[in-house]
DNA sequence: CTGTTAGCGCATTCAT
DNA sequence: ATGAATGCGCTAACAG
């Protein structure tokens, strides 16, 4: 009674199939067939339900129907950085692969820490996602096995050259560094530098430096200057390492960059000194940002689809609930942009 | 029994806390409580029943956890675009204030539709988060009721021109502008010109806009040329239109820009097209974006804080689970960075 | 087409 | 310090 009561004047208090149920004369099932939107109802009894609905202002709690119905129809997606915005543009990708499914994305992020990536699948997974979308195949051995057991589709995107739990979509970034290499090695470029950012925390693309070091050795070739900063990248760190290497090494006739965001730095050092790019000095990025081809010269570069590799994640997990017999591996691939830098 | 059998051997087959608490020869309450980091528990018993929950690989379900304690945890974010990159730099700062608390942040996206927002609110109340984040103060009428009687705190962030609903977290993008144009035409500016994007859907943009209009009339001006474009706004998108209006409009003084992005695109189509920055046409943008002040000219712009305005948003919520009686504004402010191109 | 009956997995009294 | 009982709000058989 005192209970009743307040339902009806504290605000906070939920509205519940039941307070609807009751009002609209009705079963509970009744109620909820028809916010679920099941099609075996009369269009009378509906109307009237709906009525009442909306008059309570009932919003159904999903938490207890997800308990009720063991799908929480949620999609964990984990990612190292919002800062670096391939990141974001993979989120739009998995958006819109998820738009007009009942699913909801929910986003942790790791700061390319592997341990906190544990923690956060491990947060991830108490919420009983339908799967699990996480950027990388290089986890700790708890998060590899929570991953297995819990026995909902796991998609590892950004690379392929691992064997995945369950699927993978990306592309190969050892092949992507060494078609960068190769495509300046024609072009005539000998005498390479490096500028890169992340170090060791940014596996993917130490990969492509890898691939282009090896492509370089190849041809009795190595980086003749380096320079690698912490933290996130920022095209200012691209300028000023930039800077650095070029008063290091002032006779080098190519620049690679671990990305888009720093080649714009580096260009943007070469405008101010006067370096005259790419006849003084090419540059060449890797990503395929729109800034890229909004400069004054288009920035030569590797072009990945990251919108791509979001929409495909979620279309692999959205072809089955169970995991195929035999792991799954979607090559979202890479193409060279020649630009006007290198 | 047979489901006894399927446990053992199903992987996907959820360990549950009977599970553990059978194992370790306790009772449930016993194992929720050690689970739950509660100390009046004897260390022997934590020790044997968390041994049991690291053999069973144990993950507690925060959905019936969530649904016994009426607590979800949950903090609802909602942004109209993952592509600009503001929103992604205030996921950042929500995230930093989620940081060490147990709450975790769902967010979901409109593209800056108020039907889409009122979807995507209903679909977020329907978990009831402990909060809800939201970009703007410009809601659809079931929305604002929605947010009203859900009871739970509601922040509207990016914006305090308005009577918010509980609380705002931002600036006022109305003197923004006005600071703007104020700025400009005491640097002896007196033919302005805009460039902008989002038209009537981006509501901050056209505040500043308005603000700019407003003090340029009370000099006596208006702008001279004006170019808005449709959808999200890039780089490429800043220097086709600068092209434009430098066309079409030759004898401007000034642009300014609804933000950064597209300063920077004006400012490469002035680079390519031989006009002197500042002295032929000065730019002035919007954000203090990073890039901007790595330009060779460093860009004049206005700068606002996003990671402040996600982290004082959260600092909000966290300070009470109840609505103030007085509604709570914060102003992040924002300052005029004079850079080198106005 | 609609109602009844049982849980979903856990947190929370209240005992002991 | 631990256990037993109750219910969170909903969905899923199963009846009718």
């Amino acid at each position: 009674m005192a209970k009743q009561r307040q339902r009806l004047t504290d605000r906070k208090s939920k509205v519940t199939v039941s307070d609807v149920a009751r009002m609209a004369e009705v079963s509970d099932s009744t109620v909820s067939r028809i916010m679920r939107g099941q099609d075996l109802v009369a269009e009378a009894t509906r109307e009237r339900v709906m009525a009442t609905v909306r008059a309570l202002g009932y919003v159904p709690n999903r938490i207890a129907g997800s308990l009720a119905s063991l799908d929480s129809r949620l999609v964990g997606v984990v990612i190292p950085s919002l800062s670096n915005i391939v990141f974001p543009e993979i989120l739009q990708g998995i958006n819109a692969g998820l738009e007009g499914t009942h699913r909801q994305s929910v986003i942790s992020v790791t700061d390319y820490d592997l341990d906190k990536e544990e923690v956060v699948v491990r947060n991830l997974l108490a919420w009983q996602p339908a799967a699990v979308l996480i950027a990388g195949s290089m986890h700790t051995e708890a998060t590899q096995r929570m991953l297995e057991n819990s026995g909902v589709r796991v998609v590892e995107f950004m690379e392929i050259d691992h064997k995945p739990i369950d699927a993978a979509v990306g592309f190969s970034h050892l092949s992507a560094g060494v078609a960068a290499a190769r495509h300046l090695l024609q072009r005539g470029y000998r005498r390479f530098g490096y500028v890169g950012y992340g170090g060791e925390k940014d596996r993917r693309a130490l990969m492509r430096y890898k691939g282009m070091r090896a492509c370089l050795a190849e041809a009795g070739l190595a980086f003749e200057a380096e320079s690698v900063s912490d933290g996130q990248t920022t095209v200012a760190k691209g300028r000023a390492q930039t800077a650095d290497i070029c008063a290091r090494a002032p006779d080098l006739d190519v620049l690679t960059f671990s990305n888009d965001d720093m080649a714009v730095g580096g260009l943007f050092h070469c405008m101010s000194a006067g370096i005259s790019v790419p006849n003084d000095l090419a540059l060449f990025g890797f990503n395929g940002l729109d800034i890229g081809r909004a400069l004054p010269q288009p920035l030569s570069t590797i072009r990945a689809n990251r919108f791509e590799i979001g929409k495909r994640a979620v279309e692999v997990v959205l072809a089955g609930e169970t995991r195929p017999e035999q792991s799954v591996i979607v090559d979202t691939g890479f193409e060279i942009f020649e630009g006007a830098t290198a």
